[in-house]
DNA sequence: CCTCGTCTTGACAGCGTTGTCATTTTTCAC
DNA sequence: GTGAAAAATGACAACGCTGTCAAGACGAGG
């Protein structure tokens, strides 16, 4: 029994005998035998790691992204390096970029938004020919594969639902331009609005960068304006935001939702935990992260996937911040 | 200029003259070049990886958790290996754990809360004979070095705010009793209120595990109580399950802080983000992260720790839950 | 029974470092 | 200067696998 006998079971390779293999296997069950991945990372040339490359976006989005990529890696027995780039210009992310590949070698990486919009750096990782997917709303920025969830569609779902109540008078607080998704969640209301021939006033758009201050600016900035131009729904374009204008609300005084509705987007863990609870629309995150890791994967493995874009449909979750749940 | 000379220079030996030294340096830099991992690690035995095991720990906690490690393992040119074992059995764990010794070769582990106090895992990475350190606020648990927070103080020193405040009908809902944390909360509320001469109350002290419902159903069962004996002030002993207190308070009318303070511990985000504020009690996690990450990387360079126990203050944060914020 | 093609197996040379130990050079006291 | 100790450098064999290519085994067709 040869030593490359042995490396041709392990790797599936084919080309040996049932008999053999069975022999092999129950041997190395038996010694409790498993390869050194060092010594394979060496001959092979490859890492049999993936590195996942994110901002600092929200924990709870980036927990669950890590799990769903855990769960793909796992079944082909990939490793997982994660690298948060939260602080770091783009010019330092290429850095430890090249670093990556170069010293720690990964297989490939995927990246997470917004960095996965970040034209530079997808050149580079381009050049460098090392493969990689991309989590994000706007397949189109490049041609490599994306996996995402159709905003557009989920905003317009969510904004339609706010018509069918009976709102009238519906504003938006924006997301992040940096983030594809800002402007696709915008398209989503636009259109929402432009069906039901209900016109899109500038003053009940207001801007925002996802944080939790922004919510609390924009409520402000929107409740403020005289009471017939006041707006009696609110939809934030995430969660964040969409707490801080229930903050805002609680805080001064008016009644959510009786005064006023108000919706965010990701369906966050304390959405349902704030009292009322937060109308949103929930994502899957999770399968999103799998199918993402799913392509890198079989990228890696060789097939062409170029052009690739998944688009995974998101729910809208109703709860008290628009109303009761019976409409 | 051999080899090994350059190998010397690369993972600063020592015997290298200066001169040698800057000659390798600066061609080193003008070459781009990189030691290769996967070549280091065969050739030392040695993966230049730690990992980090936990369970599905709050993901705020975990996220921070993960930086905190990141940054003191980027110093070292070690990469991090993240480990969820949410959904594991201690069987299930125990057999990654053997996979990951062996194949990937982990050089040492970080185990975050509460596995960090599961007797079973230790002790199989102690007859493995690899490092690895403890955060936890249980010290005593193993010799192993461990990290924490002291627990038992700031849950003192918030209590006793609450009765500096005058309140009289205090009532705690526990944690889950597998972390170890769960029994120093409590312990530091007993302190404060045996301190101030306050009678403890079976009655006020009711069960949880950490979950944003048990806090739901905690308040209910306490503000179910006899007006007399209802408490006036709820430490629920964490942020989770204190809005759920705050939601429960929300749908019953009862309003916070007039007629009920509340508080919570660990500070995650959204303690902020939900009207009132809530009071509670900030952990160093990064902090905490970082100095594992330092003990067992020291512990990797052949330091000898067994018995390290290092406990990080935590601070007491008050809002709007507990009452004015100027007293 | 031989030949050819296919399937299976094995020999051997890397992969790019580090560890060990031998060798050379430098330093310093006398 | 000289000799001995210390410092700096180098030669070479691992490390445990994979890739390549050659050799052996086996079947089918003539």
């Amino acid at each position: 029994m040869s030593i490359k006998t042995v490396s041709r079971v392990m790797n599936d390779e084919g080309n040996v005998s049932p008999a053999t293999r069975d022999v092999v296997l129950t041997a190395a069950q038996r010694l409790n035998y498993r390869p050194n991945m060092a010594a394979r990372r060496l001959a092979s040339r490859r890492s049999f790691m993936i590195c996942l490359l994110y901002d600092k976006a929200a924990s709870d989005y980036m927990v669950e992204v890590q799990f769903g990529v855990l769960e793909r890696c796992d079944a082909d027995h990939y490793s997982l390096l994660i690298r948060p780039c939260g602080e770091m210009s783009t010019r330092q992310i290429k850095q430890t970029l090249e670093q990556i590949i170069q010293q720690s070698n990964a297989d490939g990486f995927i990246l997470g938004p917004p960095l996965a919009d970040n034209k530079s750096i997808i050149n580079l990782l381009q050049q460098r020919g090392v493969p990689f997917v991309r989590i994000s709303q706007a397949p189109k920025k490049a041609k490599q594969p994306c996996v995402g969830v159709d905003d557009t569609q989920a905003a317009h779902r969510l904004v339609s639902r706010l018509i069918e109540k009976g709102h009238r008078r519906i504003a938006m607080i924006r997301g992040n331009p940096k983030h594809g998704s800002a402007t696709d969640r915008l398209n989503g209301y636009r259109r929402a609005l432009l069906e039901h021939d209900i016109p899109i006033r500038d003053e009940w758009i207001v801007g925002g960068s996802y944080e939790f201050e922004d919510g609390v600016a924009g409520a402000e900035q929107l409740l403020a304006l005289p009471k017939r131009r006041r707006p009696t729904a609110i939809f934030a374009s995430n969660d964040h935001m969409a707490l801080g204008v229930l903050q805002y609300a609680g805080a001064s005084g008016i009644e959510v939702p009786e005064e006023l509705a108000v919706c965010g987007f990701d369906d966050i863990e304390f959405a349902r935990f704030v009292w009322p609870g937060l109308t949103t629309v929930n994502q899957p995150i999770r399968g999103v992260a799998r199918t993402a890791a799913d392509l890198l994967i079989r990228q890696l493995k060789g097939e062409y996937l170029e052009g690739v874009s998944i688009r995974l449909p998101a729910a809208v979750v109703e709860r008290e911040s628009t109303g009761p749940l019976e409409p």
